[in-house]
DNA sequence: GTTTGTATTAAACGATCGTTTGAATGTCAA
DNA sequence: TTGACATTCAAACGATCGTTTAATACAAAC
């Protein structure tokens, strides 16, 4: 049996796995570095997932899906202890799920590593980080937010608008040292805060200056 | 000599180079492989470079930064043809320089894999990404904005807003893949048209909601 | 024609890669 | 205690890695 809960070695490796091939990529990283980092035999990754590529799918089922899971429901919780929640709260629910809640800064890291390498250079664990997570999310957040719009909105800007704002959530997260060193500044908790802000108040802005765009204008 | 101009080979190298290490990352990319797309013997990248390393750093020099200063150039002479150009003129020459004048669609995808890959595991030649590129872009972009601002505007305000524009233009020259395949859109160059009129609508109302904000709100 | 220096080539180097093997463990039911 | 099964282990496999070497080709200078 290979139940994940017991067998300590598989967990283990999963761990070490998706820290490593996070930081580095997939090539980068050797399975005697993982097996060494999971304090296992070098066969220990041929044996609990066939080969090093199957190790590094199962890191995305086993791992990365949970995580995007977590943060989902971090949104949700967040959202549901606002009575009749605007569109404000909800970007503030998006940004405070990816960039506080549900993760620490080293597992937010990873995750975003972790997707946009595959963004970058796909290989099959592509189609999860898409099917099972982007596209859905996009359609949930989509449906969250038209009720409060015209109702001729134009969906094509509607979208556009929702990858914007994961594009700034995504990319604060991501070169957090490159924001510190340009803007001189530690990215203490104080300073995400404010980044928060910012996003929410930025995104708030955006959003509404759809308002009165609507889908004929776009033809 | 190594002129580049006239030794082929170094230049074959450095865009073949350029072009597999940015779709695979460094450790992916064997020096066998490079040689192979250029043409040349496998010691040719000993020869000209010393070694693998120092052929990825000479590609920063040789290639990237260069096509950064493509880059700002164009949004320059963009700018230089606006009498009297607002903000929203600068946002549009940025996104205009950068999504759609001065590189192919290939360039683009090169250029950008290559900084997201050294920011999300930085070498070297995180160094010359930030401090010949993204420190001074920033810093212009900034004080071409400011003017058109209140005196008393939050500088603070005002680089995260500029951060924000970057992350929508760079995601959606990233992205394009994920973006066609959530919004089922082919990214022609209507759409991709309506794309950077999407971000410039976007990064005004978000830059325009900050006007009001000055530096002693912040504390 | 000879010399000088640059550029290219084929071949080989030791090191490390992912994977396989077969024996040695540990575990639990019969 | 025995047998069956899951897991771990050390050792080795062939393949590929980045790099080095020495011989060669080629041009311009004298």
């Amino acid at each position: 049996m290979t139940n994940p809960s017991t067998d300590n070695t598989r967990d283990r490796l999963l761990i070490q796995a998706e820290q490593l091939f996070a930081q580095k990529g997939f090539a980068a990283v050797s399975v005697r570095e993982i097996t060494a980092a999971a304090d296992s035999n070098l066969a220990a990754i041929n044996y609990h997932f066939g080969n090093k590529m199957n190790l590094y799918l199962s890191v995305f089922k086993e791992r990365w899906v949970p995580r995007a899971d977590g943060v989902r429901k971090f949104f949700r919780k967040y959202l549901s202890e606002k009575n009749d929640p605007d569109t404000a709260d909800m970007v503030r629910a998006i940004a405070t799920a990816f960039l506080v809640g549900s993760m620490t800064d080293n597992e937010r890291q990873c995750h975003i590593n972790l997707m946009l390498r595959e963004l970058a250079h796909p290989t099959e664990a592509v189609n999860i980080v898409v099917e099972e997570v982007i596209r859905p999310m996009h359609i949930a957040v989509r449906e969250l937010i038209r009720p409060s719009l015209p109702e001729n909105i134009c969906l094509e800007q509607l979208t556009l608008s929702i990858f914007s704002i994961i594009s700034m959530i995504v990319y604060f997260g991501f070169a957090q040292p490159v924001v510190s060193r340009v803007m001189n500044q530690e990215f203490d908790p104080q300073f995400k805060s404010r980044v928060i802000d910012h996003i929410v108040s930025f995104a708030m802005n955006g959003i509404n200056g759809i308002k009165n765009r609507t889908e004929e204008e776009t033809v």
